[in-house]
DNA sequence: GACAGGCTACCTACTAGATGGTAGACTAAG
DNA sequence: CTTAGTCTACCATCTAGTAGGTAGCCTGTC
């Protein structure tokens, strides 16, 4: 789902990479959408958890981001795999309502720690924003998504760590 | 195809909205690569015409770009549409190599215009980059795409020209 | 001017295979 | 003996794509 999207993706195909019959998939998650409901919720369970052990290791909000932009080049580096919201983000009109407010659920909660980061930095006068924070925490969101999406295209994992670095440093100014 | 993506529009659906047989479009577009490349050309088309357009009409290059993110705001408001590319960027693996190649020279092909215009406005003294030029073209091409995507997942054409022009007036910086 | 052949654009009817999903039997373990 | 998990076998529906036919139009030839 994360490589193919929503829409690409079967129940035959799971079949086949876990070795057990279509019917015995169905009979774990009923229909589709809950599988994919399924899916997102453990997805937003792990970045819950990325950004949860990040703010515990360090109070550095510069280092904050760049941990979560690392979460993500890592993913795409070695799985060649873009942010699970991202690809059905790009398929939201076709994605059955409950699997879509997972999807808007997952933006969301990024901008929130995104923002509470920002909050921080500006705080301890680290940082120095020009405009409301949640604006900034959403430019961040959006340049990620897009970033990853254009990397994996080209197949240039370089891309996504370049941009979001140059977002990082420049968004974001240090005083 | 913009709104739905490749895999979730069928030659059926379209046979619907144009009122004639599936077997008919077939007839035109063999095969449903066939189909979505000539949508392709056709759009890379009239991004190249606006653009080329854009560079008529003005020599400021904050204002081409602030053009180009016009094209899409407008798209995205008054049709609910994200860039065609940006959609099929997201579903890339699914993609036929015609298509994708496509999409590929879709992205190169904004790049470099983008890099263009950058180069301008460093040579009239009107921007300051940082990086090569390039690169900051990326960045502008990976914004435009992800806040394309998440204006439309929160129906919120705001955030995505609150992100472009932010992105605009601080990244480059006026000197 | 008539007529033959070819071409364009459409049609109906079909195919093989995939899709999400269900019914009901089997099996192993507590 | 129950139950969780799996299976086989099936279903209706949708998918891209094909075969073959037809009505109308254009063009070259007698």
């Amino acid at each position: 789902m994360q490589e193919r999207g929503y829409n690409a993706f079967s129940y035959a195909d799971i079949s086949e990479k876990v070795g057990i019959r279509k019917a015995s998939i169905h009979y774990h998650f009923p229909s589709k959408s809950d599988l994919a409901k399924e899916a997102l919720v453990r997805y937003r369970a792990r970045v819950r958890e990325l950004t949860r052990h990040v703010d515990q290791q360090t109070t550095d909000p510069r280092q904050k981001l760049e941990w979560l932009v690392n979460g993500y080049s890592m993913m795409l580096r070695e799985q060649n795999l873009i942010c699970l919201c991202g690809v059905l983000g790009a398929e939201l009109p076709t994605l059955p309502e409950g699997v879509r407010n997972e999807v808007l659920g997952f933006f969301s909660e990024v901008e929130t720690w995104l923002s509470g980061v920002l909050e921080q930095g500006v705080k301890i006068g680290m940082m120095q924003v020009e405009q409301p924070l949640e604006l900034e925490a959403r430019l961040l969101l959006s340049t990620i998504q897009g970033a990853l999406m254009v990397a994996r295209a080209f197949n240039d994992a370089a891309r996504f760590e370049q941009a979001c670095e140059r977002l990082i440093s420049h968004v974001i100014k240090k005083t």
